[in-house]
RNA sequence: GUCCCCGUAGCUCAGUGGAUAGAGCAACCGCCUCCUAAGCGGUAGGUCGCAGGUUCAACUCCCGCCGGGGACACCA
């Protein structure tokens, strides 16, 4: 109690990961597009999972990486620029409806651009709208209430000569050979099922390069761990990740951390909506957010664990929004916060000048007491297993033991009952109480309301 | 074929080898003349997918099946 009242904000706060420097990489989502549902349950995970790890001590860097390059990247250049010359989309090109609205947003804000031809055309579309995306991208997860430091571009780590270095680095260690024409990495040595192609015959530089590239440039940078927050499609890379951790003489069980997120999947009209950006019927984050809100809709993907395959019954979430546990959470801090409000009209002193533990031997209480007293280690469960989805539960039966505690002892005097030490002690303990459940949900980006 | 995740109450899901396996929602029954009823109390609901093994002890660890989802590239 003491601890809680005088630590307040800080409280639950450890250093486990004390002096650990961490990079955590999550969403990288091509600039191509819309962020989608995938993306929404990596964005609150990951976001509350830098909140958990910083709260464990380690100094974090979020980091998203741009996959700024490549093919995927020309295609969505021609698509928005076909779009704009009203020419038939690409076979493979992207289809949705941004793509003709980005294609007016490019002409609007460069009316120039039909006047080129050619190659320069095409990259001056490319260009154009790959700025465009990652701007809306920023935009709706700036909403979300998730934060990067770093925007890394894929692009820097090339024109920067980042992945010859880290070519040159990984040849140092002995894990490089040439076969038909191509240069390989020998990943196979390290648990790889496949050795693995840095270089293609015809001089390209592969996807994987970069990969490694970028893996060695944030070790680098100085980073301790690096966590990977992926999505289920790409669980075959954690072999691989692992391995080229190893090839360049790291320590692949500690430097590197590879999450792997299962889908959600979305219920609505009682039917399972199936999602495929050919046909159109993705959802967006921003969309799921317009339909539940910032806090549910992170709440709801962040209390189960990733690897957990998960359904969001969408309307379940609009039509009774008190379904949802957060709304549980939410309403115990709301009523600690009237108490306290109350008792402030009331002058009813309170305080740790005012607080006599002797006082509260209810079993409601003691109870409360303990619950409240599994915080900090909760919160160094969570960084430490990397489930940030610990947080969400806990908070779940603090609220439920604070409403059992609030329905059986009274905290406020009743009538013209004058305010006793057992009042001041209990009022102590909801303002405790209240610090614990905002700090908790500090943690996982929800909002913790005053009033409801 | 190889690999990854999942299978626990009607539904959605917790449960880091340890007590009679839990929560929310849904169902049923109670509780507001005073601090927020978005709450509380109670009833009902389980062969923890199946079968072996390890252990003093298994929902938890190992092996094999069954069922659901996902992935394999000199694509990105």
């Amino acid at each position: 109690m003491r601890t809680i009242l005088s630590a307040q904000e800080s409280y639950g706060k450890g250093s486990a990961l004390a002096g650990v420097k961490i990079n955590l990489e999550f969403i990288s989502a091509n600039p191509t597009g819309p962020l989608h549902l995938g993306h929404t349950r990596w964005a609150a995970v990951g976001d509350a999972l830098g909140r958990v790890l910083s709260a464990a001590g380690a100094e974090v860097v979020r980091e998203f990486y741009i996959n700024d390059r490549g093919n995927q990247m020309d295609l969505f250049g021609q698509s928005v620029q076909a779009a704009a010359l009203g020419q038939p989309i690409p076979e493979d090109g992207y289809q949705g409806e941004y793509i003709a609205d980005l294609a007016k947003e490019v002409l609007a804000e460069n009316p120039e651009i039909i006047k080129l031809e050619g190659e320069p055309r095409f990259v001056a579309f490319r260009e154009a709208a790959y700025k465009l995306q990652l701007k809306d991208q920023q935009r709706v997860l700036a909403t979300f209430n998730t934060h990067f430091d770093v925007w890394f571009s894929e692009r820097s780590l090339h024109d920067g000569g980042s992945v010859e270095h880290g070519l040159d680095k990984l040849r140092a260690q002995g894990h490089v050979f040439e076969l038909d024409g191509a240069t390989w990495l020998r990943t196979t040595d390290f648990g790889d099922d496949k050795d693995r192609v840095l270089l293609k015959a015809n001089g390209d530089l592969t996807y994987f390069s970069s990969d490694t590239a970028y893996y060695i440039n944030k070790r680098e940078r100085g980073f301790d761990i690096c966590i990977y927050m992926l999505g289920a499609d790409h669980h075959g890379y954690i072999h691989r990740l692992k391995a080229t951790a190893a090839c360049a003489g790291d320590n692949p069980e500690y430097n590197i951390d590879v999450l792997i997120g299962q889908l959600v999947k979305i219920m609505e009209g009682g039917e399972e909506v199936k999602l495929s950006k050919r046909a159109g019927t993705i959802i967006t984050l921003e969309e799921l957010v317009e339909k539940v809100g910032v806090d549910a809709a992170r709440y709801t993907l962040i209390r189960y664990p990733v690897d957990t395959p998960m359904v969001m019954d969408l309307d379940i979430l609009k039509r009774n929004t008190n379904e949802n546990p957060v709304y549980y959470v939410q309403y115990a801090h709301a009523r600690i916060a009237a108490v306290l409000r109350n008792a402030a009209e009331l002058n009813i002193a309170s305080g740790l000048d005012n607080f006599d533990p002797a006082q509260l031997s209810h079993d409601r209480e003691n109870e409360l007491l303990g619950s409240l007293a599994e915080f900090p280690r909760i919160v160094a469960g969570a960084a430490e297993l990397r489930e940030p989805h610990r947080i969400a539960r806990y908070l779940e039966e603090l609220a439920g033991v604070y409403h059992g505690f609030y329905a059986d002892c009274r905290v406020l005097p009743m009538g013209d009952e004058p305010a006793t030490a057992l009042h001041s002690a209990r009022l102590n303990l909801c303002a405790a109480t209240l610090q614990v459940l905002k700090n908790g949900l500090l943690l996982l980006g929800v909002s913790a309301p005053e009033r409801m």
